[in-house]
DNA sequence: TCGCGAGCTATTCGATCGTATAATCGACGT
DNA sequence: ACGTCGATTATACGATCGAATAGCTCGCGA
């Protein structure tokens, strides 16, 4: 417990600061925590296995800022999604939000892996990921979609619990199996062709046709 | 001498093999592949860890058989669906299915976390679980369930690959982020009361509202 | 010209990984 | 009583893990 002379250099970043945060996100993404090695990330990153105690101290350090990196495009998603469209009724609102989070997730599929591997299990990591953004996301999907009105298929009653993990499932699990699904049926699910018809079943399903009246 | 002296039949009940099976599948879905070491798994079973090598030889052969095991009580769950409703309508059979499964994932997280764990990455063990078992769900859910009819509230010529995935992570995700959603809800999904709220949820989506009483 | 520090590599350490091997324990047939 | 054999433990081996440390390279201000 002698004084583990800390490494923080605040200097501005590096391109090979960003190639490591970039492939580390993969890699977690793919092989888990514990199976993303240092030595493959570094490798990955075309760089020496110093370099990750050199630029973030620790595994853990690197994690967490290759995970909060996308936890910041999620947010200007999010924000891009609330803000934009002035004149958006609530029901349109939706289908546009679901659009683009769809487009996200096909894109960065390394993102919904991360968050569903680390929130299965008990752990700091599972909890910085909650306290850092999940519950930020679940009570924007809970006031600004369900409790707004944009999702007309589903019970006006409904605990939000259930609304968010039935709507973050049917939006993310084909982009998170992708592999599965290309063996399963031939068919890459990073396909722009797949990425739409995925979106207009989710709006579909969850929206509906905006017809006159909006009873459940 | 010197032995760690004296000898409790830890006996819980179940032969070691058994045993061990159930608490492989258990780390499995916690830790993920790499993260469950042949020593945790033995620990858990509460047996030495050269028994894996002794009943299953390698921890690979270990990781098939605890998963073909579970793999088996989906077949007879789903074999119990199908052929459980000659009276019922097709719309009942999907409420019911969807009920089956939901109460069957909520007991037993542990499965999906593994499928979904294994399905995101290429590997010999994704290869197996497609080619074992996601195949047969997928032409079940595709043909018993979609083109059956069972399913009135998606489109009917969606293609099955979306229906699949959106049906599949809308019944699994609240389960399998079991961990995750204890914090951010502080409720816990395998309770009684919040696994029914689901499977309502579920049927008021897909299906359409859910007649009270019905023959489980 | 030279020093010097940031970026990067090479090497090493103790811990832990999966697996192999031999010894020990305990029940049972003879 | 003794030998046998499956179940189990103890121990060891090579590989790899995350991390620490020392040294190298090189652009650049003084």
């Amino acid at each position: 417990m002698a004084q583990p002379a800390p490494r923080e250099r605040l200097q501005s970043d590096a391109p090979t600061r960003e190639r490591m945060l970039g492939v580390a996100l993969e890699a977690f993404a793919e092989l888990g925590y514990d199976g993303a090695s240092t030595r493959a990330i570094a490798a990955r990153a075309g760089v020496n296995q110093g370099m990750i105690p050199y630029y973030f101290g620790t595994k853990e350090a690197l994690w967490r800022e290759a995970v909060g990196r996308a936890f910041e495009e999620v947010r200007a998603l999010m924000e891009e999604a609330r803000a934009g469209g002035s004149p958006l009724d609530d029901r349109a609102r939706a289908e546009q939000m679901i659009r683009q989070v769809v487009r996200f997730v096909a894109r960065r599929p390394e993102f919904v892996r991360v968050m569903n591997d680390e929130g299965k299990r008990e752990g700091p990591r599972m909890e910085w990921i909650v306290d850092h953004l999940v519950r930020e996301v679940f009570e924007v999907v809970r006031d600004q979609l369900y409790r707004a009105g944009g999702l007309a298929r589903l019970p006006a009653d409904l605990d939000p619990l259930h609304l968010y993990y039935i709507l973050i499932g049917a939006i993310t699990m084909l982009f998170h199996q992708a592999p599965e699904c290309q063996r399963l049926t031939g068919r890459d699910p990073s396909d722009e062709e797949v990425v739409e018809a995925h979106a207009d079943a989710l709006v579909a399903l969850f929206v509906g046709e905006p017809p006159r009246s909006s009873p459940t």
